[in-house]
DNA sequence: CCAAAAGTGTTTAGGGTACACCCATGT
DNA sequence: ACATGGGTGTACCCTAAACACTTTTGG
């Protein structure tokens, strides 16, 4: 026995929605389409499950296809499956969303796509049902921040307090009272202080800290409180 | 434009993770796999995914052949897609759990299939990757349970709140203090009350109480807190 | 010296937890 | 009357939230 008899075979796709964060704007990595039809629209990165890869694998492979990075942090967000979402033939969706440090992306390695990083307050029309996935993303997004330390991965290496409030409230669209977020952060125990200070954006400077990468990988399915849960 | 070009098609299935109470354990609807290969041997629910359905629809199709129910608590779990997952043909697998209320369940209707529920404690072997779902949709159930008034799914229409703690106690394999417990679901505002008692378990009786639907539905994405966070 | 952002401490209120006794009833 | 499970109240602690002033330093 070597196929199952009478069942219809479909295309499997990955579709990567890819979040950074600017120091301003939480922002979505955009490319316009290759290929007919749709070709130059609107569209998230995504590619065909090949035959020897697993769904993970795929998104792996086509997040690095765009961005050149790999080892980012990546989860499954749900298969899209309606029997018309992709309007050439039927086509499964698994959409994976990404975090990554926005300063760590070189744009001229996939030039081919015409990659913009896109506010998620401006997305535009976007092909087939690519906007639902990310409305579904960024509401995954904001459910799991207020509940786990997974913002960090949009942060470089060294970031400062300030940098951190300003993503978390970037995320959340409204502000945090800094003394009670720097408190809380702060004793979580994920951060470490360092000696030097990021002196551009203000006068006085701000330390820099870096996460404690053992705590945090140990401590990230506990639920932390980092913001206020109304 | 009616193919795209040079891709391999794969199967689509859907499996469900269906989980049920008894009033004693929590429980899963396994089955004896009607085909080959691994014809007879225990696993979960599951169908391809025909042409003119969707993977909601699929699920829904899946779980009413089996059980007879339908418009029941059912959410995807996740895709999984090893490339060796299904020794014959790969399949692209998206399951989905469900939470049935078990004596609505009524066993003549799929006795093809020949389901049995299976105590959580003692799964036996499953076929595939059937046990990493199983895994899966334990961690999730557990995860959102501790959040959101999910397990009301389990429990007919009319329940005590021992019957309630039990499941609780099942679901988290601890027991909690039943003072606090009434005290936090009786303070979320989604019980009513209910006149008469349940009389089998105890000589005092329980009153019963009904989910206030209304506001079942709209609280149910709000974070609660039913169970100590440790 | 002044503007601009960083950094820090206290008070208060509400919720969570721990804990023990009385109630109702069938036998 | 007694055993069995149902139902309730309180005291304490701790965490979360609200809130404002001082510090640093470049220009």
């Amino acid at each position: 026995m070597d196929r199952y008899l009478n069942q219809t075979r479909f295309l499997t796709a990955v579709d990567c929605i890819i979040f950074g964060f600017d120091g301003e704007e939480l922002k979505l990595l955009l490319i316009h389409r290759g290929f007919e039809p749709e070709k130059d629209k609107w569209s998230l990165m995504g590619g065909f499950v090949q035959s020897n890869e697993s769904l993970d694998e795929a998104a792996n492979r086509v997040l690095k296809q765009l961005t050149g990075l790999k080892g980012v942090y990546m989860e499954q967000l749900n298969a899209f499956g309606h029997p018309e979402r992709d309007a050439v033939e039927r086509t499964i969706s698994v959409a994976y969303f990404a975090l990554i440090d926005i300063h760590q992306y070189e744009k001229q390695l996939s030039d081919h796509y015409h990659p913009e990083w896109i506010s998620l307050k401006k997305i535009p029309k976007l092909i087939f049902d690519h906007k639902e996935m990310v409305t579904m993303a960024k509401a995954r997004l904001r459910y799991k921040a207020a509940l786990h330390p997974i913002l960090f991965e949009l942060l470089p290496e060294k970031f400062t307090l300030p940098q951190l409030l300003s993503l978390y409230e970037s995320v959340y669209e409204k502000q945090f009272d800094k003394r009670n977020f720097s408190r809380k952060v702060l004793s979580a125990g994920l951060l470490v202080k360092q000696k030097d200070k990021e002196k551009l954006s203000s006068k006085k400077g701000a330390f820099y800290f870096k996460l404690d990468k053992r705590k945090y990988k140990t401590n990230f399915h506990q639920i932390l409180n980092f913001i206020p849960i109304t």
